[in-house]
DNA sequence: CTGAAAGCGCTAACAG
DNA sequence: CTGTTAGCGCTTTCAG
C-alpha cells in the first residue's frame, strides 16, 4: 500500500508538506506542489480514508437507520438522503440490520432515523449513552423523546385533510378508514380523521374505521404487526409489516361489515393496493363501487389499475432535508427542532365524482 | 470521550491490559479482567471503531454497491448480504450512489457488484489501482474481466430452460421472448432462448423475439436504456432502468405485431407485470389469451391478478454466498472462482395449460 | 514556506 | 501475567 511517506520521499519534501498539497491547507510552494501531485498520481496513492477519520474525527460517513427495506417509501427517502449527502461530500450508509448494539461500531458521524417508534427505541437503549447528533424522521405521531432530537416532519394531520378535501370535493360524504392498527393504536392518521369526521359521524365514528387486529391476521410469519404484548398495548409496533396483506383483509373486512361508505382513505398506498386487488377478487370495483384514497404517492401505484390517487409526501425530499440538518448539526450551526416537508395531492383514477 | 486509557486508570492497569481483557486475547487475571469490564461499564466506555480498524486494518465493513435500489431484486439480494455478514459479525453497507470515483473514499474490507456490466466498468476505471477484493454477482453473460474476479452466478442458461420446459409441459409450442434490449444485445436470456428454440423456428426466430429499441422509448427521463452509443453497441446497459414501462410497451408490440405465440417469456417479473397491465388494458386476457412467465420469483408478483407464474432467482441467496466468498477471500481460504445459486420454478396462475 | 514532533485510539510484540 | 514500546496513516501545531 503506498502512503503518504512513500510520496513524500518520492518527492524529496517530508510528509506535512505532501499533506498540505494534497490537502490545499497552509502553504506550500507552487512548484513544489504540482511535484507533489505529479508524484502521487505516478503511484496511484490515494488517502488512507481509516487514518483520516481517526485524525479528523470525522468518518463522513452517515447513517440511515432503517430495517424496513422492501418499504419503498424508506427506499425513496434513502434516493433522497444519497444526493444531499454526495452534494456536501458524504457518504450515505444503509444499514438493514436492526440491530441497535450495533451502531457503535458504524464508523459514521451521525444518524437519521425512520420514525418516531425507533428513535424513541433507540434514544430508550443504546442512545442512552452514546451521543452521536441524530435526526428522525417523523410523522407526528406521539412519542415521547429522552433527548431533543431534531426532527424533519411530514404533517399527517394537513395530509388526512387533503384526502378528506378531495373525496369530499367529488361529492363523497361517508368516509371510511383503513389502518393496519386496531382503533385504539394512537396513530395521527387516525386521530386526524376522527376531529376531521366527528361532526358528521359523531360517536358513530367506529362504524368507520377498519382496523387489523394481531388475532385477525393470518398464520404468516412475515406478518407480525406487534412483536410484544407490551408494545401492542403501547400502540407501538415494529416496521417490516406487510402492508400489502393487510390491506387485503381490510378489504374483506370492509365488506363483510357491509360499511355504507362511499369511499376510503387508505393508510398507505400498500395497504390501498392490498385493498384494490381483494376488492376486484370481490366483484366491488373501484372506483366504480368504492372510492379509495392512498397516502405517499409511491411508484408502486402504477401496478394496478385503475391508477391510485394518493397524497404524495415526497419522502426523497424529507430524507434530503434529514441529511441538510444533520450536516448543519455537525458543523456546529443551529438548527430548527422541528422542520417541515412539503405534500401535495396525486390524482389518480381511483377517486369517482359523485353526482 | 472514554478511552481505553481512562479506563486503564480507573482500573489502575495499563492499556494493554485494558486491550487484552475487551478483546479477550493474551493473559489477564481473572480478578482483574472482571474489574477491568465493570469499570469500562460503569464509565459507558466502547471501542472506537476507527481507531480499531486502523491498527487491525480491517474495518469490518462490506460494501454492496448498487445503485439500482427501486429494482426490489437488488434490495432482496442485499437482504440476503446483510443476514450473512451478521452471522460472522460484519456489517453490510450499501452505497446508493453510482461513483466509482468515491469508493476509495468507503472504510470498507471488500467490495460486492451487483451484476458482470458493473464489474466491467469498475474494473477498467478504479479497479485498475485499488485492489480491494472483489466478488461479483453474475448471470451468464459475456463479459471480460481484467482481473479475476471469483463470481456467484445464477445459470440464466437453466432459468431459461424451465421457463420453456414449463411452457411446454403446458402444451405451448409458439413461444415468444420479450426482452427490454433489441435483438442484438448479447443477453444470455436471449442466447438461450434462441439455442432452445432454434430447433422450432429455425431463422424465424426473430418473429418470436419482442425487444425494446431506444428510439420506440416514450420521452421519460427515467427510461434510458443505454447511456451511450458505444454502450449500446457492445451491448452493455445501465442500471436504474423501467423495466415496467418497457414491459407495457413490449405486450403492445406485442399486440401490434400479431405474434401468433400462445405464451410469451418476459426478461424479468417487472417487465411481465408491465405487460401484464398493458395486455388488460388492450382486452388480451392472462392466461386465457395468452401465457405468462416472468423471471425472479419478485415480491411484486402480488400486485397483479393472476398471480405471475415465474422462475424464482433467489437473490437472497446469491447476495449470502457472495458474502459468504468475500469473507472467506479475507480470511485468506481459498475460494471457487464461480459459484452457483439455486433456482426454482415459482408456480402462479398466469400459465394456462393448452388442450 | 518547511519539517520535526506529538498525537487520534487502539493493538501487538517483547522484555520483564 | 503485566507494562513498555512502537507503530497503523494521517493532520496539525510550532519552531526553524
Amino acid at each position: 500500500m503506498v502512503t503518504r511517506k512513500e510520496v513524500a520521499e518520492k518527492a524529496g519534501v517530508s510528509v506535512s508538506v505532501v499533506s498540505r498539497a494534497m490537502n490545499n491547507s497552509g502553504y506550500v510552494e507552487a512548484e513544489k506542489k504540482k511535484r507533489i501531485l505529479e508524484v502521487a498520481d505516478k503511484l496511484g496513492y490515494y488517502p488512507h480514508p481509516v487514518a483520516e477519520a481517526l485524525q479528523k474525527r470525522r468518518t463522513k460517513q452517515l447513517l440511515f437507520f432503517c430495517k424496513d427495506l422492501r418499504n419503498s417509501f424508506y427506499i425513496d427517502m434513502y434516493q433522497g438522503m444519497v444526493e444531499a449527502a454526495r452534494k456536501r461530500d458524504y457518504m450515505m450508509v444503509f444499514n438493514g440490520s436492526m440491530d441497535f448494539e450495533k451502531i457503535r461500531d458504524a464508523m459514521i458521524d451521525g444518524i437519521i432515523m425512520p420514525n418516531e417508534v425507533v428513535t424513541q427505541h433507540y434514544l430508550d437503549t443504546v442512545g442512552r449513552n452514546y451521543r452521536l447528533p441524530v435526526i428522525a424522521a417523523s410523522y407526528g405521531n406521539p412519542a415521547r423523546f429522552s433527548r431533543a432530537v431534531p426532527r424533519v416532519e411530514i404533517d399527517m394531520e394537513k395530509v388526512m385533510e387533503l384526502a378528506v378535501r378531495e373525496l369530499r370535493a367529488n361529492g363523497h360524504k361517508r368516509l371510511a378508514l383503513a389502518m393496519p392498527y386496531p382503533f385504539r393504536t394512537m396513530d395521527v392518521r387516525r386521530l386526524a380523521f376522527c376531529s376531521l369526521m366527528e361532526e358528521v359521524y359523531g360517536n358513530r365514528i367506529k362504524d368507520y374505521y377498519i382496523g387489523i387486529h394481531r388475532e385477525e391476521l393470518p398464520e404468516d410469519p412475515r406478518i407480525l404487526a406487534f412483536q410484544e404484548d407490551e408494545d401492542r398495548e403501547s400502540g407501538m409496533y415494529l416496521p417490516e409489516e406487510d402492508f400489502f396483506g393487510k390491506g387485503e383483509l381490510a378489504a374483506q373486512l370492509f365488506a363483510e361489515r357491509k360499511i355504507d361508505a362511499t369511499a376510503v382513505v387508505a393508510f398507505n398506498d400498500e395497504f390501498a393496493l392490498g385493498m384494490c386487488k381483494r376488492f376486484h377478487a370481490l366483484g366491488i370495483q373501484v372506483p366504480r363501487d368504492i372510492s379509495l384514497i392512498g397516502i405517499d404517492g409511491s411508484s408502486a401505484r402504477k401496478y394496478r389499475d385503475p391508477c391510485l390517487t394518493s397524497v404524495g409526501l415526497f419522502p426523497e425530499k424529507q430524507g434530503a432535508r434529514c441529511v441538510d440538518t444533520l450536516l448543519d448539526m455537525l458543523e456546529g450551526k443551529k438548527v430548527k427542532y422541528v422542520s417541515g416537508s412539503p405534500i401535495k395531492l396525486i390524482k389518480g383514477d381511483s377517486v369517482r365524482k359523485l353526482e
